[in-house]
DNA sequence: AGACCAACCTGCTGGC
DNA sequence: TGCCAGCAGGTTGGTC
């Protein structure tokens, strides 16, 4: 989605700003009017991500930001086309062509407008090298890197997971530790590492956590490649197109279904008022276990 | 400070 | 066929 906006907005000056949903604009402390009238007339520097959060860097030292929740859609269409049934804020361009929708079924998700700061989270040995366009969302500076980001701090995640008091899962859904991991990425990259979800995370040796990161850098690098995983077609790109990923699920929502590697039949456990799934077998719960 | 849960929404599915 | 419980990819803010 990042990279659709890339494509379709940077350079361009938006010309104005619907709100359809009053609720679809949060956090933005000057209000839904503020919001429609501050944007008009600045230009699109940039289109940033981290974790789950996009932000559109501005010429005026802030960022259009946004999180889609659990259903949120940025849609780039003609903008003769019919209005979605959640249509919650739509942005037109100076110079007409395609507009951003954007589609939110839940409400979960939201725009807002915030200041640039200076990027603080903690840096790995690689250096930053990828410095992010002016700085990056105030509200945000609680997210930690995305472990494809090369700065990610291996070592400071692996001392930060040796302090905490919970399970791995926990702690890989805890955005201030690791950013843009959810509840399917969690279960596909620790199948891949062949660790529990309720493994004490204090009890982790740095073997098992290299292994916690490589499965998660190869899911993400997998599932980017597919465009994404959509179960419905509410998990699409700015082009409106569906990503192939649930197809090459190993675990996730496959409950019943034998185990890629080894043909055990996969459990579904509740787990925070959602599911972990997990192969009885390559991931056997721990005899101290945390969730 | 860290851990954990309810709340925020709409829509679909499966069981009765 | 209709109804209702349960479930769905997330984050925040509150309590303990």
């Amino acid at each position: 989605m990042r990279r659709g906006l890339d494509r379709a907005v940077v350079g361009r000056v938006v010309a104005g700003v619907e709100v359809a949903h009053v609720r679809a604009v949060r956090r933005h402390l000057l209000g839904v009017r503020d919001f429609e009238t501050a944007l008009p007339g600045r230009r699109v520097l940039a289109a940033c991500r981290r974790g789950k959060y996009l932000w559109l860097p501005l010429d005026d030292d802030r960022a259009l930001v946004a999180h889609l929740g659990m259903s949120g859609q940025l849609l780039m269409v003609p903008a003769e086309m019919p209005l979605q049934a959640h249509l919650r804020v739509r942005t037109r361009f100076a110079g007409g062509g395609s507009e951003l929708r954007f589609v939110d079924q839940r409400t979960f998700g939201g725009l807002f407008l915030d200041d640039l700061v200076p990027d603080r989270a903690p840096v790995g040995p690689a250096g930053n090298h990828d410095p992010v366009l002016g700085g990056i969302p105030a509200v945000l500076s609680h997210i930690a890197r995305d472990p494809c980001d090369p700065a990610f701090p291996d070592e400071a995640f692996r001392l930060a997971l040796r302090l905490r008091r919970t399970g791995i899962k926990r702690a890989l859904l805890d955005q201030s530790l690791i950013s843009g991991v959810g509840n399917i990425y969690a279960d596909e990259a620790l199948w891949r590492a062949r660790l529990h979800y309720a493994r004490p995370t204090e009890t982790l040796t740095r073997r098992d956590v290299e292994a916690v990161l490589a499965g998660v850098r190869s899911v993400f690098a997998q599932a980017l490649a597919a465009g994404g995983t959509s179960f419905d077609s509410l998990y699409v790109s700015t082009e409106g197109v569906s990503g192939l990923f649930d197809r090459s699920l190993a675990v996730y929502a496959r409950a019943g279904q034998p185990c890629l590697r080894c043909g055990t039949a996969v459990l579904r456990d509740p787990f925070m008022n959602r599911s972990s799934f997990t192969c009885p077998r390559c991931q056997p719960r721990p005899r101290r276990a945390r969730w």
